[in-house]
DNA sequence: CTGTTAGCGCGTTCAG
DNA sequence: CTGAACGCGCTAACAG
């Protein structure tokens, strides 16, 4: 456990070589030849030799860390786009520095001086909705930044977030598909532009297969209570329809009860969709809701890719809309594939 | 954003001093007449100066960094716990190295490796659930090393992790101090370490109490449909009871969901305690079931404390248990503190 | 009390 | 193709 580091003059000496040219191979930089090569690359294997990364970043000036910075509370799809992040800068040899900061991200110049502090070479703000804009740190910090799960509040920054209109639009052209179309739709609150955009979607699809939205937009807020209050009052007021887009899986479950539990069947009478794939990220799926789920995961990657690129490549400015995918389950199929026996199956709820 | 940045040594000629007196100042070191220390900060201060923490890290050989490392896909808990870590260490100017991992904690030997790369002062490895073990690492690297939610398999490593007696201390205690002697537990797996110790912790309080549990601890896993499943059940045979001890808050709800489908009133008739605060971590406290929390932020904090005091200070080795706490909801209360109006009103399920 | 001197371990010129 | 020499910015002994 605690033999003294092996430094690279260690490997130098011992392959009778000077420090520089066993930098050069260890590096793959200059020519030099296959034999001295071969025999230095044997001796630092041998002496399991491992660079001093602090050294070498301050030799080099660049600290291969990226600063990650998130809010004190977040949401739970926080922790997939922070582990997406962090696996994909692991693969570039790059750590990830975390960084929380009081609720909003608003305090953040304490954060910013840690991370010019530390010599980040990115920084990777992550938002917990899309509520309102995130505060742009680009100006602050000598180095790119990009901003997941959230838009910066700076257009000539690079955001990146779930595509809201394509949720919008899977949700409803898998209700479509499966013969639905009558969609009543219950959102979150009107001024999220994760509710804003899905509307949008959900419209332009409905509009290309001929069809409107049975009755207005419902908008709440994002709980299951709401969800529950939205499906009641609908069928007290007599409205028609088959199908339910809901805003999130919260939403969807609120509503699924209320109507089960006024004798509606779901999925037979109404389809439900839900969005966010809540309960892969609990890590307790149950099949229960069609949702669309928003790949947080994914979406972490793919910021950090914009921030590996962002030096050398030309990644545009503005947002980036990360795809989402469709997850089937018992509110649209009335079947989980792999259906379990009755013993095993969960409460028809 | 791009002025080249100031050092240590700028600051020292422009306030007439070497470059080691400034470094003392700055740092707090050494004697110093009041009279240049006033003048270095003034002039730092001025300059804005911020030191280069590569340069002092390569200098002093610590790296002022912990590692972090969790699971490729962690439960929702291991968040709050990160972050928790996170605030703790950022007092101390410590910043936060994140690492993940393949699924379970096995594959850590290449982690292993760029935690000694980067020379990180220390180590919390976060686990996921008490299932099993977790593998310890504290002989691969030259550092301390403490375990959070989880217990390394060696014990002479520092665990921290959720006090699981407390916590069916905290709940039992509570259904009796309502008045509800007639206790049933619908646990968890039989194998975990969680439930085997919130069953210790249960049987204690009941025993002080005189009294003893309703048939035997029903067993099962961590989901819904086992809740209502296992609540059903209790009511065929029927089992005469008053309140129900749940091992988390998803089999907390399917037994809600279940015992009033048919027709038992809660908490009227039954009243339920859970585990975790699911409802609040994943930011949507609705007050439906009342639940211990388990604290995983302090958690966190713990766990940075230990690791920072690793060195200094002696802290035993063992198992830290983290203190858990009751939060009130609606499945014992019958109404949650403030109680809204009948519009606001989730939906009584 | 202050300044001088030496590294920390590695990358990178530039001669040989 | 190889090696000697220097510098990154800061801290830490040791002199003055």
């Amino acid at each position: 456990m605690n033999e003294k580091p092996v430094r690279l003059s260690d490997v130098a000496t011992l392959a009778g070589v000077s420090v520089s040219t066993a930098s050069k191979v260890l590096n793959g930089r200059g020519r030099v030849s296959a034999e001295t090569r071969r025999r230095i690359e044997e001796v630092a294997e041998r002496l399991d030799f491992r660079p001093n990364a602090l050294a070498r970043f301050f030799a080099t000036g660049k600290s291969q860390t990226i600063g990650v910075v998130t809010s004190d509370a977040p949401s739970v799809f926080a922790l997939p786009v922070l582990l997406g992040a962090q696996s994909a800068l692991g693969k570039s040899e790059m750590a990830t520095l975390l960084y929380s900061v009081r609720y909003d991200l608003r305090g953040l110049g304490d954060v910013v001086r840690r991370l010019r502090a530390r010599q980040v070479d990115g920084v990777i703000v992550v938002g917990d909705s899309l509520e309102s804009p995130l505060h742009s740190i680009s100006h602050d910090v000598p180095v790119p930044v990009v901003y997941a799960l959230g838009v910066s509040e700076d257009p000539r920054d690079i955001s990146v977030t779930p595509d809201g209109r394509m949720v919008g639009n899977l949700a409803v052209q898998h209700l479509l598909d499966i013969g639905r179309p009558r969609v009543v739709h219950v959102a979150g609150p009107a001024t999220d532009l994760a509710t804003q955009d899905r509307v949008r979607g959900m419209l332009a699809t409905l509009q290309g297969a001929g069809l409107e939205l049975v009755g207005d937009v419902q908008y709440g807020d994002w709980s299951r209570g709401w969800g529950a209050r939205a499906a009641s009052r609908l069928l007290d007021q007599g409205t028609v329809f088959d199908a339910m887009f809901c805003g999130n899986d919260q939403i969807a479950t609120g509503a699924l009860l209320a109507l089960r539990a006024a004798g509606v069947r779901v999925p037979d009478d109404v389809a439900i969709v839900g969005v966010d794939n809540l309960a892969s990220l609990v890590r307790q799926p149950d099949g229960l809701i069609t949702t669309v789920d928003t790949n947080m995961a994914a979406l972490g990657e793919v910021a950090a890719g914009c921030l590996l690129d962002a030096g050398s490549s030309t990644i545009e400015p503005g947002v980036h809309y990360q795809r989402c995918s469709l997850v089937l389950g018992e509110s649209t199929t009335g079947a989980r594939p792999g259906a379990p026996t009755d013993e095993e199956r969960y409460l028809p709820i």
